[in-house]
DNA sequence: CCGCATCCGACGCGATACTG
DNA sequence: CAGTATCGCGTCGGATGCGG
């Protein structure tokens, strides 16, 4: 059974609007060759604050994209993991990156092309 | 030249965040055959408004993926179309689109699981 | 009737500080 | 080390109005 993506009640939304999550991409390929600590990825995606991290490995965690192990250590030590079902994600999402990469030069020349077109008054 | 897609200051997240915009990969989708109306686009892409297909058509615009083009005529008449650039985007949008369709019912099941396990009070 | 612009509320996201 | 608590803002969404 498929469902039109146009439609309100297509289930495939509520699963896009996870991917498009702010950083769930990042999240995704950081984790993409190996098991990650939470300190560990919030260093290597600059930017990201706690909070978000924590709340979107939740999210992520709940759709079972990735899984969380706990170590009973002192210190604390907790791993983040692609699932099968994250993995598998890897797939589209490298391709949205790559584009992005690649096209990035094209997209802010387009920016700029407008920017320049855009007169305070005289035009 | 290639960036870091962690670093805060690579590029290509800005770009990623607008691929990311909420109906991005709607609108995109919707225009991959042929030029579409506004209001045809707001009827085809259920639950959007007028003010965020507006706005959203503007940032896309913007960008470079799609192009507006205006018909002098009565009752006004206003074109949307994919650049080569935005048709350049369905190729990984159409990868994630379906990997959400496909993936779908194994998420909810996630999710579903999840909720099951979550007890009010007894464990 | 088509194609928006404006006003206002809700929620996700972000910066900072603090805890087990 | 691995988070949580708090507060504020920007974007999204709904309702309404307006020009051609």
């Amino acid at each position: 059974m498929t469902y039109d993506i146009m439609s309100a009640s297509c289930p495939s939304r509520i699963v896009l609007r996870r991917i498009g999550a702010r950083w769930t991409v990042f999240i995704v390929n950081a984790l993409e060759h190996e098991p990650m600590r939470f300190t560990a990825l919030a260093t290597r995606i600059q930017g990201i604050t706690p909070k978000v991290l924590a709340e979107t490995l939740r999210s992520l965690e709940e759709d079972g994209l990735v899984s969380r192990t706990v170590f009973d250590e002192n210190p604390p030590h907790v791993e983040y993991e692609l699932t099968e079902l994250g993995r598998s994600l890897l797939v589209p999402l490298r391709a949205v990156r790559e584009w992005a990469e690649e096209h990035v030069p094209t997209v802010l020349a387009a920016r700029a092309a407008r920017a320049a077109l855009r007169p305070t008054d005289a035009g």
